[in-house]
DNA sequence: TGCAAATGGTTTCAGATGAAACCATGATGA
DNA sequence: TCATCATGGTTTCATCTGAAACCATTTGCA
């Protein structure tokens, strides 16, 4: 019998568990694209996510971007905080809705997103390129057909 | 004027970025486990991570655990300690090294366990229902490679 | 021996995070 | 017109988290 010693209670196997599998190999790869821009740029996973969206649909509001990006709104109104703290991102009040905020990439923003987008790219190139070709296309269409669809957002 | 393209810019597709969909299939997945027992057993991911090594192998040590479960030492100091308050988990002192501990679920612990795992288990399967058959087995493979292998063996 | 380095584990500090409360503005309806 | 509710966004609070400092014990080695 394998490694178990409590064959009685069928305990997990972590390491063939596809939802913790799933965690540790996001969290590596995240984090190692994340150690690369952060000490470079000094910038958070955040605020890169929430540049990354601004780069391809100008004139977001932050509940735009919340949605787009998966994350909430208090994230964004952080990371929009420190990224017009900085001047990577401009923000202007939409004319018809106060309540709106009007947001952009600045010169800044444009220059530390053409660093960084090459790079990240690499680093997913990198990933993959621990699979056989067709193990890449496979991982494409599974996360496809894994990604939340509708993405009720909160 | 249409929300602006910039392709000069290349612009990263986050929804088509691999290391992007991990995260969201992978905190997806894993909130949706964990809402499941933290509610039933004011469990968290962390606790549940230990006690499901400690199920596996008993006697381990708190940095034995810290390595199969990938977490650092101190998450697993301090889901350690709540354990062993909420009484899922005794603790000894190594007998030749009394630096160590000696770890193991107790009778309450393996009773969670024996709740929690089953229903950890469905989930996954859930998740992989998702997918054709053929992709299932793809996806195992894929992750097997994906996992950062440490050259230890267990 | 004795003392510096290494190791197992815990605590401290400082930043990240989410839920809920909050504020300002805008929409709705009597 | 006013009262009410909905919405965009920020702040507060309590929790979580990791890095580094820390303590106790063990190991390495002169």
């Amino acid at each position: 019998m394998p490694a178990g010693r409590h064959p009685d209670h069928a305990p997990l196997e972590l390491e063939r568990f596809v939802p913790y599998q799933l965690s540790i190999v996001s969290n590596t790869v995240s984090q190692a694209i994340a150690d690369d821009y952060q000490a470079r740029h000094d910038l958070g996973v955040t605020e890169w996510r929430v540049m990354a969206v601004l780069a391809r649909f100008d004139g977001l509001s932050a509940r735009e971007v919340a949605e787009r990006t998966a994350m909430d709104k208090v994230a964004v109104s952080r990371a929009l905080a420190r990224l017009v703290a900085a001047s990577r991102v401009r923000r202007h009040i939409h004319a018809d809705d106060k309540r709106r905020s009007v947001l952009g990439l600045t010169a800044a923003g444009w220059k530390i997103h053409d660093e960084v987008a090459p790079m990240a790219r690499l680093r997913e190139r990198e990933l993959l390129a621990r699979l056989a070709p067709e193990e890449q296309v496979w991982l494409t269409r599974i996360l496809d057909k894994l990604m939340p669809q509708d993405g009720r957002e909160g």
